[in-house]
DNA sequence: GATGAATGAGGTTTCATTCAT
DNA sequence: GATGAATGAAACCTCATTCAT
């Protein structure tokens, strides 16, 4: 294997790129006719491959809709982490993590709308797929309580349980973004301008002056 | 031919029980198995009819889908459009409508998770079918932003955008609501006083105490 | 329902008939391409049903597969089990016993040939399925360990441990019937004779003459 | 370039090695899994090769079964066909050849139970494939015959027609070795004696006594 | 009105084999 | 010789809907 360090060879890059490729037909189907309306062979055809060569890629359509959506959702999930490392004062934090939710709901095909998929029925019936949405999900939601958390420790937000505080962010933020996916014309900035009021004024510590000075 | 005014004939008492019998199995599978387990022929099978009997009563699995959707979010419905018309304190309204949202939540089936059951896609990939789920959502999206209304012409609530702050009261109800349907252990009860904290502190005007006296 | 006693309505009747139509179709297709070559597409063209019919019928493949060679050794396993009941001088019942072998072995699919088609692997590979033709390979082999029993409580068969002597008895006979299946040409009156010579000395109650007089 | 007369070149020996190396593979996967899970990519997975590989040693699928199964009996066939080229007293025959089945069907994966693989349909279903499993299965039965004369040449068996004989034997003995694979619980040494009286008594030459001195 | 058998298109998945590198 | 990605024909199974009785 004539290869450098992390050099990948051209099988692997290969490889790595047709994964990609169908991951894109799928992305495109689910944008066209939504969840329900995915089938193995459409990806197939769509990404010019065999309907067996998927197969080579994942080992299950539930398999490869698990990937897919945690995808969608990566780009978003990665800002989000990235937020918390940083540590910034909370107000800049509330606005970087608005702005990545409006760019999120202006793309193609919004994350969370998709994470949204995870089916809205008991446990039982997803239990054996949708790992990955199930983690991600999680992961989401620790960081955005991480995210408020460090809101009250800078004396910003009032000390309320953080869960219960990161759940009624996510829950505005979400409920503009399906609306835009249902098409329902939405001002995004003033939806930003909103949820941001409504946070910092619905959760100021007493006696602090929201958005000073 | 009705006996009388708003008199059902027997036929057609019989035909609304069976009816009905017919949704109860529907929501009885959906609650068990989501809704893609849901088949004519269980339906069929736990309501104690043919399958072709289905088809006296619905004209195809969708239809019947919208109508049972829509049923489940009726309790709820009805619910609001009373407090609309009631035109109470702002504060009383809201203490109601958390109370509503809090009760379909405990609910075997929360009205409102049904609703999300509205395929996240584009517009075009549900159109035909879903047509009651759509105008249900509309109306409720149309009640509570009436609400928001009042309370902003009783001086309660700040001068923005009544579609907007309807939707963030919405989307912080629905993402608890969610939650507890993916099988989080919630409480309802720090979930309703959040909730009403966030909405009424965060969109109080300017000069008000929020919940006073 | 309008039906007296055990009469079966016409429905009942009619599916009892196309259930029969269809394990018939298989069985044909059995006979000329072997198990391995039976799909459920071919048995549907055969029988002029469409695909979809045969799963009203049957639960799967392999149920259907079960229920197929359980019925093909139905009427040998009720010959034995008769022979059983009647315990009559094991000489007799030997000569009845060979003669429902050389019968089954001569129509067109030898039960026993089929029931040797549980496939000679690992019991894991097939332990779900085929729990039929385990049952009846269990109950031939108690049936004819019976009846060997019954020829040393009659002083004709030496003490030997009659399961293994009922296993000899039964090997001797599949052999014959495995080659005639294999389309080697069989005289299966000189095999019975064979067999019956070797059974009756191989086992003979020392000191008795195994045919007398 | 054979450099001697019998030596093989280095390439022809590792050749050889792989060939080995494939089949010591499928028979491990047939071992667990049965003949019908034995997949091309698995074999190849487990002998460390691709499966593009393997088609340079074995032109078909069926080919490297035949080729297996051939390969599993081998050492039993070779046994017994030095038993018919030592042409020593037939008692002492018959207790060898029981002695090499019984270790057969001691071993994990017994090669009559394999050679019982050769589908159980009508000669056309097999044709093309198995030539070798076909040839195997008709020398074995040649060469038990072999044996069956001999002992009738020494006087010791009746004159029957000796492949019948022969049949009957073999019958026997599998019938064990199936019961074996199949996972009942088999005392091979009891099953023996029992095999050996019903066949030296059962063919005993009248007026000799069978097991004598 | 009620019945339930029949339909058949549509979906997922498997796997022996080929072939460019 | 070796590789393993790609192929695509089958195979199984599901299920909304129809229709003769």
């Amino acid at each position: 294997m004539p290869r450098r360090k992390d050099k990948l060879s051209r099988r692997e890059r290969e490889r790595l790129r047709h994964r990609d490729e169908i991951l894109q037909a799928a992305r495109d189907i689910v944008a066209k006719k939504g969840l329900e309306g995915l089938t193995i062979e459409e990806i197939a055809r769509k990404a010019e491959f065999a309907v067996g060569s998927i197969y080579r890629y994942f080992a299950s359509k539930e398999d490869l809709l698990d990937v897919l959506l945690v995808d969608l959702a990566r780009p978003f999930l990665e800002e989000v982490e990235a937020l918390v490392a940083e540590e910034r004062p909370f107000d800049e934090t509330l606005s970087h993590y608005l702005e990545a939710f409006a760019t999120e709901t202006t793309a193609g095909l919004p994350a969370l709308q998709l994470l949204h998929a995870l089916p809205p029925g008991p446990p039982e019936a997803t239990a054996a797929s949708r790992q990955g949405v199930r983690e991600t999900i999680r992961r989401l939601v620790e960081d955005v309580r991480a995210l408020v958390a460090q809101g009250q420790a800078q004396g910003v937000l009032a000390e309320e349980d953080p869960n219960l505080v990161a759940v009624t962010l996510v829950g505005m933020c979400n409920a503009f973004a399906r609306r835009a996916a249902y098409g329902v014309e939405t001002d995004l900035q003033a939806a930003t301008r909103i949820i941001r009021r409504a946070f910092l004024h619905g959760f100021a510590e007493p006696g602090v002056s929201p958005e000073a000075p």
